[in-house]
DNA sequence: CTACCCCCTGACACCGGCGTCAAGGTCAAG
DNA sequence: CTTGACCTTGACGCCGGTGTCAGGGGGTAG
């Protein structure tokens, strides 16, 4: 198939694939005319990438992800080069995670002064009646809200 | 005093304090010979300016917090503009932690077929020993985790 | 032959907060 | 007078993953 067509069968953009194949992720053989020709494995490439995209990795994380693959591995996270790149990411995630909790401990902490009885619970109040169907979680007494296995906290940030 | 002690004074560049100028949100008067001149308020405002990048405020977010200051409240966050940009950034800063918490649980379910007993708890076992007195909390079974008033997962990210 | 759709390469734009280099002016100390 | 630290404006670079435009070729249907 022609890049349109993986294009449209993976849900990227034709620019997104030439891009992939610039940064060496995936390739394709050249017909007579110059046009790239795809196969049905590059399919499960793409995916395979836009999925990591959409965790989070980088194309760089995602290099051995795909590499894994074409090597004929059925699950592009089965090679240890890609479960190391995941630790790494996991690493990565906690961290940012640690500090978004962080800059939210300040924000709040703001907030109790300048406008007290505003952060009861998260994200409500400031921008008009709640999307669509969302239930509004019990918030309990406003404290301790079990998560499903989030990193801890483990702040320290003195102001 | 010039734009050099300023500069060391808040802790920032030269450069940067030109930059927040070019954007509006510090000024100063000038010498004859075209030489920026601040005076000790300034050492304030700039202070003010860092402290929220800090918490990921963009310096358009700060504005009104500069605003404020400039206007001569005491503190940056006391006016109403302000605290509508906290309830805002609030907002933003858990939509992004259940992302991240979205992301890191779609991790970790990859690496519990990849990499088996490797994510029991966070950030481990894959860059050295831990950077010094981080003292691995509990970890207890291995759940529910409690923060200090994090945002609700309500997590619905379908795979 | 003309339309028209698909493809090609190359390259600039974007976002944010600066770093850094260029080219030159200012002023006090020696 | 020279040196050198400090200042000025202007402008490009960076990072990541595209969007988008420019300018041109390929192949098929009418």
């Amino acid at each position: 198939m022609r890049i349109g067509e993986l294009a449209e069968r993976a849900g990227v953009s034709a620019r997104a694939l030439r891009y992939y194949e610039q940064q060496g992720l995936i390739s394709a053989r050249r017909a007579a005319n110059g046009y790239r020709e795809y196969d049905e494995s590059d399919v499960r490439l793409v995916a395979e990438i836009r999925s990591l995209l959409a965790v989070g990795f980088t194309l760089e994380d995602a290099r051995p992800f795909v590499d894994c693959l074409r090597a004929g591995h059925e699950a592009g996270a089965s090679c240890p080069e890609s479960v190391a790149v995941s630790l790494r990411k996991l690493a990565e995630i906690d961290a940012e995670i640690r500090a978004l909790i962080r800059h939210r401990a300040e924000v709040t902490a703001q907030l109790t002064y300048t406008c007290p009885g505003c952060d009861l619970f998260p994200a409500e109040g400031n921008d008009g009646p709640r999307p669509a169907g969302t239930p509004r979680r019990q918030a309990a007494t406003g404290r301790l809200a079990g998560g499903v296995t989030p990193p801890p906290p483990d702040d320290q940030a003195g102001s």
